[in-house]
RNA sequence: CGGCCCGUAGCUCAGUCGGUAGAGUCCUCGCCUGAUAAGCGGGAGGUCGGAGGUUCGAUCCCUCCUGGGCCGACCA
């Protein structure tokens, strides 16, 4: 590593671990550890350190941070760009999505944070170089809104009182708050991302290539100036987005149960619009009588069938639809009414009505004399459940209202500032709020006869997230980039990107793009990239859209250099003379934040002004990755911008996470409390068990996940649990190679990294093994399926600790027989290489321990090569390297299952493993099977403790047969006559089914069945120690000679005597003892053979035994007492006594 | 109101290209242990959200309903 590259490390630089707490040994006298080399010694010794006395995770992977630190491992691993051999690493091209700086990260980041280190580790151990950048979303309302309460500012004329420039300043200088607590976290969780190379959406060249983007778009005729109907926060003077919106209060709905926006009570007013050509009237409803005013039109279904009446109480002829007028009567607010005709709604369409209220009677008619405006409409979205079935139009005031507006070619008026305030063009109400000028237009349409009802109604009403005040709706001029002519290219650029989970992409987003509207990308606001476009004020026609600085310094007359900056306060001020004689002047609109982050592909690198190739080869990202709620925001953008400009995406894969609740299903809330601490988590149970934990759910999919084990778990219980099934075992296994190759004094050579013979079919075993975890975990890798990641670890932990290190202990204490023992070298080989292989492969999702193990296995016995100081920098192990034996696999599943079967047959029984039975029989009629059960005997033997293993392929004597059919053969082909025929299954005796069973055909109900159509079920015949499953039955032979019975009780021997080694020696293994026992009966008959007491004493260790009878004064009253450095063990009712001492003084 | 996802054991979730449902955890009983804040096994626990339809057969496919989540639209 560090040579090359000139730094003061030595190699021998040694990750030490003290027993409480964990530190690197760069200062040798500072580490102090028991088996640190001297000073001087610059060869790492070969034997493995000691394991620590107890594990502290968190402890442990601190003292990592600071190792990565001091190599600067994290910073090499971001920037190196060749390989150890001198050759280019080619790019991966991974795009970071800016998170808003304005709050602390929670879950949904750090699952986000966790999958975006996994994907860049693997493809860096691939060989890859992976840039990744942290980025920072430093624009847009949540700041503003921060900011605006800290000053203690409300709305914008507040903001502009305050002046523009001091405004800015303030977010510019709050915008940054949570960097630092950011960083921490993200550093702690084990993400590798550039803090130090971020990229920020209000630096002046990201800014300058948004306005690129911008002009690309301009310069392609994709940009307009049109209307929008946007909800506006009167109280704050602006627009929201339809985020904005919804982050209003909510409320739920007393009837339906269905949450919703708050609830408020408006006017609900039935207005009369008289007709001029008829002598009668169209009733209109509404809930805002503020909209009156503009009314520019009323809308019918021209499809729905309206009733005229005479209202028989007082004459009026009215219109309006027939269910509509039963509801206004039946609630009372209207009485008898007399049918006079039925017409469709076409049928009104077109006709002219008096204005309600004078102020805009000038829109009548148009120049030429036809008729403009108050005339009946025809429009769809009509519905006739509420209201009257004919709609007042304000085209200025609702979405709808402005499509109509816009399809019927009506002006569009709004008479109403952002305030609500009305000018001067309704001069009854000019300077008032609209909700406030309700009361006298109602008052005023009451005195001239022009209402028909007067109500009030509670409805669900969208409320301003931060004012809590109702929301207007109306039309503002906006910028937009017209989406609706990319579409197809959109689509089909969707195409090429491989969305994890896929329904993702075709679904949700295909649908968005699919329906894709034009993006009102300008806003009202203050600190964000400015729109680059100057207008003339004498000729509004006259725009000029700036692409760049240089440009702009250009068109004002400025020198080369002189702006530093392109915030509003910067710019706002520069203009220059226009063509007209008048003045060129900025709009002043910002750009809406998520066009800054679309464009972050571009504006990270100041694309085009710098580094122009290197983005172009860039493009697109190999691979991004953010949640759910993304799916409308950076995806799109980032796709719609690059469709637009380069004509394809912006990214070739994505892991789209889903949204993680609180273990109570809600969403996670800081008021409610619901959810554990972060910080708590990762200091209690380690980063390494929280990464596993949040990979290892369907959340890595798109589905949402509950954070905990229950609705009690609020300190993340459910993360100790990962840590018990997925870092520990990995520890377990390190610890035991360490523990054994330390008192064996073994220590790996180079070779031991790589293929050997091995001659041992274990040993083989666990190496196929191995291949096929890493072919798996390879495959999930590169197909960015995360969630099977720890499934699969967990599975080869399984078979390494519970059947691969299980049936080979014993290689491990063996002790040397004379000379070289070649198995247990190849033991410990194969042990070594197949944690280092493990923990490698897992090192993407395990940052933390595989470092350790690395640095404790190969760093530490001077294996690394070169650039191998941190795992991180390992090759990725291929399934190449591992000798593959799928046979081999296959048999020691049919072991296992023989011995799962013999183990819950000694259950059932009630025999304890420990007695040694005399065999065991299996039967299987497969001879593939057979052949498999004669190359597992060994363990089979080992593992039910038996004698012999008898295999055969006849069990007539130990089950009776079923049979049923094999639906999904038989189903098929035999259709309706399926259930006589299983029906007749059910009958057959057992001499035709063994004839079956040896090979024959069955003939039921007319129909010959084969072998593949019956399924045979084996039952075991009562009275016999037998289990079957499947195709496989075994017996027990349960017979206990008297060989037998003494032998299984000097295994119990064995097993009293090694907890009180254990306790006596808790760390030393291989101490050799004197051992006494005294003892009487049965059990001092068993400890008088002399072949018995030979397998006690090898299996204990011990170097001398003797046997003594207790002593009288032991048992004064019948009872026995011991001295208290003995101890007494109880076995089939004999008490014995076990004294040790070790052979040396210990 | 629309789009997408989800509803399976007390809890967290697999799964089934349609053939009679499985893991972990909890509870409980037992076994095993010269590595293990261990390991293994037995037991208990489910009309696979509800109702129809297609089919010999539906937890799986279709329709409707219902509950939850996300995104979006609307509320004259």
């Amino acid at each position: 590593m560090s040579q090359a590259r000139g730094e003061t490390c030595p190699i021998g630089v040694r990750f030490q671990v003290a027993p409480a707490t964990w530190r690197i040994g760069l200062d040798r006298k500072a580490g102090g550890g028991s088996c640190t080399p001297g000073p001087g010694v610059s060869m790492p010794s070969s034997t493995f350190a000691p394991p620590p006395a107890q594990l502290d995770l968190p402890g442990l992977e601190k003292a990592i941070l600071d190792l990565w630190r001091v190599r600067d491992v994290e910073g090499r691993s971001l920037r190196t760009t060749t390989r150890p051999d001198g050759s280019p690493r080619p790019a991966f091209v991974f795009y970071d999505g800016p998170p808003f700086a304005t709050g602390l990260p929670h879950y949904g980041h750090l699952l986000a944070g966790t999958i975006k280190d996994i994907i860049p580790r693997f493809w860096c151990m691939r060989g890859y170089q992976v840039e990744r950048r942290f980025g920072w979303d430093c624009h847009g309302l949540p700041i503003e809104s921060l900011v605006e309460s800290e000053l203690g500012l409300h709305g914008k004329a507040d903001i502009e009182g305050y002046g523009v420039p001091r405004f800015n300043a303030a977010c510019r200088a709050g915008v940054l708050r949570f960097t630092a607590e950011w960083e921490r976290v993200v550093q702690r969780m084990g993400r590798w991302v550039d803090f130090r190379n971020d990229y920020k959406t209000m630096d002046f060249s990201f800014m300058e290539s948004v306005w690129w983007v911008f002009g690309q778009l301009w310069d392609r005729g994709l940009i307009y100036e049109g209307y929008r109907v946007s909800p506006v926060s009167p109280a704050l003077g602006t627009p929201l987005s339809n985020f904005e919106v919804a982050q209003g209060p909510q409320e739920r709905d007393p009837v339906t149960r269905k949450e919703g926006h708050k609830r408020r009570q408006d006017p609900s007013l039935t207005v009369r619009f008289q007709l001029e050509d008829e002598d009668a009237a169209l009733w209109a409803w509404t809930t805002t009588p503020w909209t009156l005013p503009s009314n520019l039109a009323l809308a019918v279904h021209p499809e729905v069938v309206y009733v005229k009446i005479r209202v028989v109480e007082t004459g009026e002829i009215a219109y309006l639809e027939p269910g509509r007028l039963a509801d206004y009567q039946s609630r009372g607010r209207i009485g008898q009414a007399e049918e006079l005709a039925r017409v469709p709604g076409s049928a009104l369409v077109g006709r002219p009505y008096t204005p309600l209220l004078p102020y805009f009677e000038a829109y009548k008619s148009r120049p030429d004399g036809t008729r403009w405006a108050f005339r009946v409409v025809a429009a769809t979205y009509v519905t006739t459940d509420s209201g009257t079935g004919i709609v007042h139009q304000a085209p200025a005031f609702g979405e709808d209202d402005f499509q109509v507006g816009q399809a019927e070619g009506l002006p569009l008026i709004c008479p109403v500032n952002l305030a609500g305030i009305f000018d001067e063009r309704v001069p009854d109400f000019a300077g008032q709020f609209v909700k406030d000028a309700d009361k006298g237009i109602i008052e005023r349409l009451k005195r001239e006869r022009k209402l028909v009802d007067q109500d009030t109604i509670v409805h669900p009403y969208p409320h301003c997230y931060r004012t809590e005040q109702p929301l207007l709706y109306m039309a503002l001029s906006t910028w937009f980039m017209q989406v609706e002519p990319l579409r197809e290219r959109l689509v089909d650029n969707n195409h090429k990107i491989h969305w994890v989970p896929e329904h993702v992409g075709a679904g949700r987003f295909g649908n968005w793009l699919e329906n894709a509207r034009d993006w009102n990308l300008s806003r009202n606001r203050y600190w964000g990239t400015p729109l680059p476009i100057w207008r003339c004020d004498r000729d509004p026609t006259d725009m000029c859209c700036v692409h760049s600085v240089a440009e702009l310094e250009r068109l004002a007359g400025l020198a080369a250099g002189t702006l530093k900056d392109l915030h509003r306060e910067s710019i706002d001020a520069i203009s220059w003379p226009s063509k007209a004689g008048g003045t060129m002047r900025r709009i002043v609109e910002v750009f809406d934040c998520w066009f800054e982050s679309g464009s972050m592909p571009y504006a990270q690198n100041h694309y085009p002004f710098e580094k122009k190739e290197y983005v172009e080869d860039n493009l697109p990202a190999d691979f991004i990755a953010e949640g759910l709620d993304q799916t409308r925001g950076w995806f799109y953008t980032l796709h719609v911008l690059s469709t637009a400009l380069f004509d394809r995406p912006a990214f070739k894969n994505v892991i789209v996470n889903g949204l993680i609740l609180a273990a109570d299903g809600k969403k996670m809330s800081k008021r409610l409390k619901n959810y554990p601490d972060p910080g708590l988590v990762i200091e209690s149970y380690g980063a390494d068990a929280l990464r596993a934990y949040l990979i290892n759910s369907a959340v890595v999919r798109g589905e949402p996940m509950k954070f905990g084990k229950n609705a009690q778990d609020l300190t993340g219980e459910c993360v100790k649990e990962t840590v018990r099934v997925a870092v520990l075992p990995l520890w377990n296994a390190f610890n035991f190679l360490v523990t054994y190759a330390r008192a064996d004094g073994w220590a790996p050579g180079p070779e031991d990294l790589g293929p050997q013979p091995l001659a041992n079919p274990l040993d083989r075993w666990i190496t196929s093994r191995v291949g096929s975890f890493i072919a798996e975990l390879t495959r999930e890798y590169e197909t960015y399926e995360l969630s099977n990641l720890v499934p699969a670890f967990l599975r080869i932990c399984d078979d390494f600790n519970n059947w691969y290190i299980r049936r080979g202990r014993r290689r491990y204490w063996r002790e040397k027989a004379g000379g070289a023992d070649g198995d247990k070298q190849q033991a410990y080989a194969t042990l070594f290489r197949a944690l280092v292989a493990i923990s490698r492969a897992m090192a993407p999702v395990l940052p933390f321990l595989s470092e350790f193990l690395h640095q404790r296995l190969v760093v530490d016995t001077g294996l690394a090569g070169p650039e191998e100081d941190s795992v991180h920098f390992c090759r990725f192990p291929t399934a190449e390297e591992f000798l593959r034996d799928e046979q081999l696999e296959l048999d020691v599943e049919v072991a296992r299952s023989v011995v799962a079967l013999g183990l819950s047959l000694r259950e059932r029984e009630r025999i304890g493993a420990r007695r040694p039975l005399g065999a065991v029989t299996v039967v299987s009629h497969s001879p593939a099977v057979l052949e498999r059960l004669r190359r597992g005997e060994a363990d089979i033997l080992g593992e039910l403790n038996v004698k012999q293993v008898l295999v055969s392929s006849d069990d007539t004597a130990l089950v009776d047969l079923g049979a049923k059919p094999n639906l999904k053969l038989l189903g098929k082909r035999l259709g309706p006559k399926l259930k006589a025929v299983s029906a007749a299954l059910q009958g057959l005796g057992q001499d035709e089914l063994r004839t079956f069973a040896a090979g024959g055909s069955l003939l039921v109900e007319g129909e010959t069945l084969g072998p593949d159509d019956v399924l045979l079920v084996r039952a075991p015949k009562p009275g016999l120690v037998v289990a079957s499953e499947g195709a496989l039955t075994i017996a027990l032979d349960t017979e206990i000679s008297e060989a037998l019975k003494l032998e299984g009780l000097a295994r119990e021997i064995v097993s009293a005597i090694q907890p009180v080694r254990k306790l006596k020696f808790p760390n030393d293994v291989s101490q050799r003892i004197h051992l006494k026992v005294w003892s009487e009966g049965a059990l001092a008959a068993t400890l008088r053979r002399p072949e018995l007491v030979e397998m006690i004493r090898a299996e204990t260790l011990a170097v001398s035994f003797e046997l003594l009878p207790f002593p009288s004064e032991w048992s004064p009253h019948g009872t026995i007492a011991v001295p208290a450095n003995l101890e007494l063990a109880v076995i089939e009712g004999e008490p014995i006594a076990i004294a040790i001492e070790p052979l040396e003084p210990a």
